[in-house]
DNA sequence: TATTGTTATACTCTATAACTATA
DNA sequence: TATAGTTATAGAGTATAACAATA
């Protein structure tokens, strides 16, 4: 059997592109987040709610595209790490506001910036100004999606299973 | 409280514009992929058993950046269905190599066309231009991973934590 | 002895559904 | 009655370790 060529770049489709590329990055990633609780989703939570004024859980969920159930969790463990608080909201007690602490924006900020020298190893086979428009694409197309609705929790049955 | 700028683009990290991503894109592919024992994975194992000479059941658990045991459990429908066959490799009679079945190259040739339709879906933020640049530089990026080596069982456990 | 593939067990994560409190 | 958040139970998916066959 003749050898076939070897060297063309993987034919892949989209979703398997986007899955082995994540899958790198969370693997280099892996070291920086170990420490916060809640890995990778837990530093999500950081960095949306440090973002702007501070959402409710369920916004926040809506976001991220997880469940509030999971947020829940996610939540019990960053506020007994002393990284975010949850506030009651003045105009609807039933609510709750995501607020990050002192400790907890000085850990995003730090991990923040490890982070960077992270999505260097995960986009090596780019050179700089490929690793940019592709980091400026993808926050596009990924800031284009809803992210909220009923439709998470279908979607996150098949997320694990890339 | 003053509301904030809602319109800036998501400020996520690389990471997260992934995980959002391909969140969408799954999503999209539902419909799709539901008919396909293994759903995404299960196209995967298709499309690249398909590309070239049949790999052995291990190296294409390393393509795909998933664990050999799992692999076995999705050939095995896959088998049942009647896309693949396991045929024992003449030159080494432990392994196993994954043929793609005529019924198995027709379902793929049909399935990537219908997910030429959901690519569309999922990069519906950007212009035709910018998907095909996004397109390539995923594809290159994502081909320059070794989705292989023992890393493999240290990821898969964050994988499924996105 | 090392490697390919299979199988079985335990563990983790998630979906679903109840429950409390506020609106 | 509807919504925000919490908690508990059941189910799906995975890692780990053992096993059989072959190198």
């Amino acid at each position: 059997m003749a050898q076939p060529a070897q060297n063309a770049e993987h034919p892949v489709d989209l979703g398997l592109a986007l899955s082995l590329l994540l899958r790198s990055y969370l693997h280099a990633s892996q070291a920086v987040l170990a420490e916060l609780p809640g890995g990778p989703r837990g530093y999500h939570v950081l960095a949306r709610a440090a973002y702007e004024c501070p959402p409710t859980q369920l916004a926040l969920a809506h976001q991220l595209g997880i469940d509030r159930t999971v947020l829940t969790y996610l939540l019990d463990d960053l506020e007994q790490a002393g990284l975010i608080e949850r506030k009651a909201d003045p105009a609807d007690r039933r609510a709750r506001r995501v607020v990050v602490t002192e400790a907890g924006t000085a850990t995003l900020h730090r991990l923040q910036g490890e982070l960077g020298s992270v999505e260097n190893v995960a986009l090596r086979g780019l050179d700089p100004a490929e690793q940019q428009t592709l980091r400026t694409l993808l926050q596009r197309a990924a800031g284009h999606q809803d992210s909220g609705e009923g439709a998470c929790s279908v979607v996150n049955a098949v997320v694990s299973t890339i």
